[in-house]
RNA sequence: CGGGGCGUAGCGCAGCUUGGUAGCGCACCUGCUUUGGGAGCAGGGUGUCGGAGGUUCAAAUCCUCUCGCCCCGACCA
């Protein structure tokens, strides 16, 4: 490509919205630019990098034997009503109407429309499994949208969906979806891990993320220091903790004046955080009920909605705990209101804890269950923290953040049956798809691939998804080197390598800089000083690396630079 | 949704307090010089000062409303 007459330009100055390296390089290198909150173009060398990513998923998609096709984004109403969703999605779900004042939502996801699909097409066991994908865009009306198009609201999505006869069938056709993924994030080259996880709004049951290790990843995932366990913390579980034997002290009530933090209260106690218990008033689908934790510990909503079976969790309104005498920062559960407690398993086996008495600036230490207060149900509902055991082989977990830029589900029936999908078994009786769902952020991958590859200069991509292989500089307006670099961007083309002259009339400063920024694998460099002497020189973007080429040694350098990986 | 911040040239910003001809750097266009790590000189402004309304002789500046964008929060009561 031919850079006078492609269309790529840089910026020199970090745009001012951006926060996270990833998004500032994108900008800056020409690849996107925004439209609006959470909307972005993908500009010609984005463009390029979205399909080097694409292409990877399609081959490794196809090798496992799933098959490509597109489904609309404006989806009817209708097979929202008919999956429940359309009550149940909330409003990240984009609804819109036409003319005829219809109801539509621009699809988030598609498991309706595929699930509709399987219904009318696959109607005997014989034609299963089936696994079916496609690439495309996906609208969802984040809260708030961030970090480019690494949570962006419009976005392109591998999403692909297996249909299977039975369970053992349907696990099978994950595992082969999960090494598929394998191979396609190798290929990329990303440094990342595989954890469990929360299916969340998609439902169903066994579900995995594909994690890139990053620090501006949104996620928190704990693994485990000496056994294979990951998990993301929303799903995270914490090993037993081990009782204490000590003694039960009696009841006492504490002056506590101002004292509304656990921080507060443990320095005044002059007490350790994990001494106390947190008090935390919630409404769960309105239903007002008492949290208790270790003072140390935090409050992992998703795991409480989950238990609870609640929709919704929200923070008690000043209303309710008015309504209940409650007086905030003094709350605990001895001589509690009638109402639910709930408590984190840790509390079970807390001896001689301090908690609020239900009073203004009054708390109570060496409380104690069961002998001082009730705990309506104890459930795994905290945070794990670093340090705390692994539920696998008691070693010691770790936290760290992580860009999720894959998940892959077993649904089971949770679609087949809402939306009455099913086939024929072999015994003639009709039965509902187990279905499958996974999914890979297009846009976030190369976010990702940047957030893990990247100097002070720019971008360094990784062979695999570069716009392109190399960049070609012609330094200087010597027509010895122009000509000279013509004629090499001749043979690269022709030997097939994807290659970036850069044949503006810039100095060489320009030039440089705007290879580095870009950052693709090799730079290819072509001047006075190199062409007096014989040489031609290639950088290697990663490394820093210069290889000398003799000008009649071209065909070398050619075949190196197609070796390069 | 709550809190904070910002909208002025393509990009980054100053000007606003105290109303009086719309500016700076980069980019861009023209010419000359220069040419291996973001050149120099000379000339050129490409702008509904986010939008609407108001106050005023006069509004980028003051007031009201509104739209957009960014950040933090929406577990520790």
């Amino acid at each position: 490509m031919r850079q006078s007459k492609y269309f790529f330009y840089t910026l020199r100055e970090d745009p001012k919205d951006a926060e996270v390296i990833s998004h500032k390089l994108m900008i800056r290198a020409g690849l996107i630019s925004k439209v609006s909150s959470g909307i972005y173009n993908y500009l010609p060398v984005g463009t390029r990098i979205i399909q080097k990513i694409e292409n990877i998923i399609r081959e490794e998609l196809n090798a496992a034997g799933a098959v490509e096709i597109v489904m609309p984004i404006v989806q009817p109403a209708q097979l929202w009503k008919r999956s429940g969703r359309w009550e149940h999605y909330g409003k990240e779900l984009l609804r819109i109407k036409d003319r005829k004042d219809n109801d539509y939502v621009l699809g988030p996801t598609h498991e309706e429309v595929i699930t509709d699909i399987a219904g009318k097409f696959l109607k005997s066991y014989k034609q299963l499994p089936q696994t079916l994908y496609q690439i495309h865009t996906k609208f969802r009306d984040e809260i708030r949208p961030r970090f480019g198009v690494m949570r962006a609201r419009e976005f392109v999505m591998k999403d692909a969906y297996s249909f299977d006869a039975d369970l053992q069938s349907m696990e099978k056709s994950y595992e082969k979806m999960r090494d598929a993924y394998i191979r396609i994030f190798d290929r990329i080259g990303f440094d990342y891990k595989i954890v469990k996880a929360d299916s969340g709004a998609i439902g169903g049951s066994v579900s995995e993320e594909f994690m890139v290790l990053s620090e501006v990843g949104e996620d928190k995932l704990a693994y485990c220091d000496s056994c294979s366990y990951a998990a993301n913390i929303e799903a995270a579980v914490a090993g037993q903790i081990r009782q204490t034997d000590q003694q039960e002290k009696p009841i006492e009530t504490v002056e506590t004046p101002g004292c509304k933090t656990i921080e507060k209260v443990a320095r005044f106690l002059n007490a350790p955080e994990d001494r106390l218990i947190k008090t935390i008033m919630i409404e769960a689908d309105k239903e007002p009920v008492m949290v208790l934790l270790a003072g140390d510990d935090t409050l992992n909503e998703i795991k409480l909605a989950r238990k609870l079976g609640a929709k919704e969790i929200t923070p008690a309104s000043e209303e309710t705990l008015s309504r209940l005498l409650l007086p905030a920062g003094f709350m605990g559960p001895v001589g509690a209101p009638d109402i639910k407690i709930v408590a984190d398993i840790k509390i079970k086996e807390m001896k001689n804890a301090g908690c609020g008495a239900n009073i203004q600036d009054k708390h109570f230490i060496n409380a104690n269950y069961p002998r001082d207060f009730k705990v309506d149900q104890f459930f795994d509902i905290r945070n794990v923290k670093s340090g705390d055991p692994c539920p696998k082989c008691g070693g010691s977990l770790n936290i760290t953040s992580g860009i999720e830029v894959g998940h892959i589900f077993q649904l089971g029936d949770k679609y087949s049956k809402s939306m009455d999908a099913g086939f024929l078994y072999t015994d003639g009786k009709k039965r509902h798809f187990l279905m499958g769902c996974y999914g890979i952020g297009i846009g976030r991958i190369a976010a990702a691939a940047i957030e893990q590859s990247h100097d002070k200069y720019g971008i360094i991509w990784q062979s695999s998804i570069a716009p392109f292989k190399i960049s070609l500089l012609s330094l200087g307006n010597d027509k010895e080197v122009i000509d000279f670099t013509e004629e090499l961007y001749k043979k690269f083309e022709q030997a097939d390598i994807e290659t970036l002259y850069d044949d503006r009339d810039e100095r060489a400063g320009i030039k440089l800089a705007d290879s580095d920024l870009l950052g693709c694998p090799i730079t290819v460099i072509v001047g006075k000083r190199g062409m007096k002497s014989g040489f031609i020189e290639a950088k290697i973007r990663k490394t820093g690396e210069k290889k000398q080429y003799k000008i009649d040694d071209i065909d070398d350098m050619i075949e190196w630079i197609r070796d390069y990986r």
